[in-house]
DNA sequence: ACGAGACGGAACGGTACCGTCTCGCCACCT
DNA sequence: AGGTGGCGAGACGGTACCGTTCCGTCTCGT
């Protein structure tokens, strides 16, 4: 999710291969993450989108019809990669493993900006409010319903533990704190966080 | 907070008193939250702030050198009236009341799309930054931080319980909830998260 | 009665994007 | 070798805002 977003990670094709269309694709996705980085969305166009990619405007339009669809499209696209995280045997170390996780993709200064834009976004646009809730939303609400369920099962949480605000504890603080507050978390604080998020889980 | 965006709330002046002025400056207010609503920070423009107040451009310029300055004066003045919540006697009762008064600010259709937008905008604008945090966060870190301090005081927490951690944990998840998966939270469910809260400050 | 000044409205020149379209260029695939 | 097609560049007409300036009107305070 992350690499894809920082152009100094994409060293274009190996080597004289089919290059072409590839690197202008990988030129212009760079260059929208950094565009809505650097505007947010509402003023994200796609000439400046352009300009950034060193494409021209047809290189977009022959690829997505409206901003909107290059959007949802790209971040999509992006959001496929984040992977499950495993099963380390106790809840502390599920929770921690995911916070952890969270913690380290929203400290990047990218994601930092943008997905507070994206989320604030999909409230004026219902394509990219379907695409977050669908790519993102689907896919943190299956992880953290499987810690859960995987606690409940070794006894560590109640049968009638709150799975439904579980998911808000599991992101919202961490959220508030670091992508609100832009309060950095370091890893004491996460070890911390975890041991109260248990804590109310067990309420 | 939430009357002054309120525009069917807004009586104009009693009876041909001082009229000018003020009924203008309302006029602009409501449109300015309207439109704020309507297409977000980015993307607000004076030109249709002014159609919407059915004023000219100049009523803006007269009162405001720019859209920022707009933005900051008219978020501060309208975020002052936010009320401190009463000492109940008991932690449970002045978290629940906190929570009760945050969940009934956020279900305000305006405010629910206003804030998220505004507080991805802060990323852009350190003069939004500045205004939102010192009018809307410290004022919020006061009230929560005397919470926990009263709830200390009465031996209801621990003498080291995490008041930094503690902030993120009053306002993260019901924010998570209700403003980015808008899942509103019914009184029971408001219970429920009160409970989970201060088992977590506890821990 | 009168001047001051805010009002709505409209126009100004300037800038930015939109989405389309046309160039000439160059790398690919027969 | 020649054709196809994506490429960067940028012109095109059209729309939207910018911030300013000028109207003529209306309501004040004096």
């Amino acid at each position: 999710m992350i690499a894809a977003m920082d152009r100094s990670t994409d060293p274009g094709p190996p080597r004289g291969g089919p290059v072409l269309q590839d690197s202008v694709t990988a030129a212009i996705t760079s260059a929208f993450f950094e565009e809505l980085a650097a505007v947010g969305y509402g003023r994200l166009s796609m000439e400046a989108v352009a300009r950034r990619a060193g494409s021209g405007k047809a290189a977009l339009y022959r690829r997505w019809p409206s901003k909107e669809a290059m959007t949802v499209d790209l971040v999509v696209q992006v959001s496929v990669r984040a992977a499950d995280t495993p099963d380390t045997g106790t809840l502390r170390g599920d929770v921690l493993a995911f916070l952890t996780a969270t913690d380290q993709a929203l400290r990047h200064p990218l994601v930092s900006r943008i997905l507070p834009d994206l989320l604030a976004s999909a409230a004026y646009h219902p394509a990219i409010a379907a695409a977050l809730g669908e790519e993102i939303g689907t896919a943190r609400r299956r992880k953290v319903g499987a810690i859960l369920r995987r606690a409940v099962e070794r006894g560590e949480l109640p049968e009638d533990a709150d799975v439904d605000l579980g998911l808000d504890f599991m992101a919202g603080p961490l959220y508030w704190r670091t992508a609100i507050r832009r309060a950095p978390a370091g890893p004491d604080r996460i070890e911390r966080l975890t041991d109260m998020i248990i804590a109310a889980l067990g309420a």
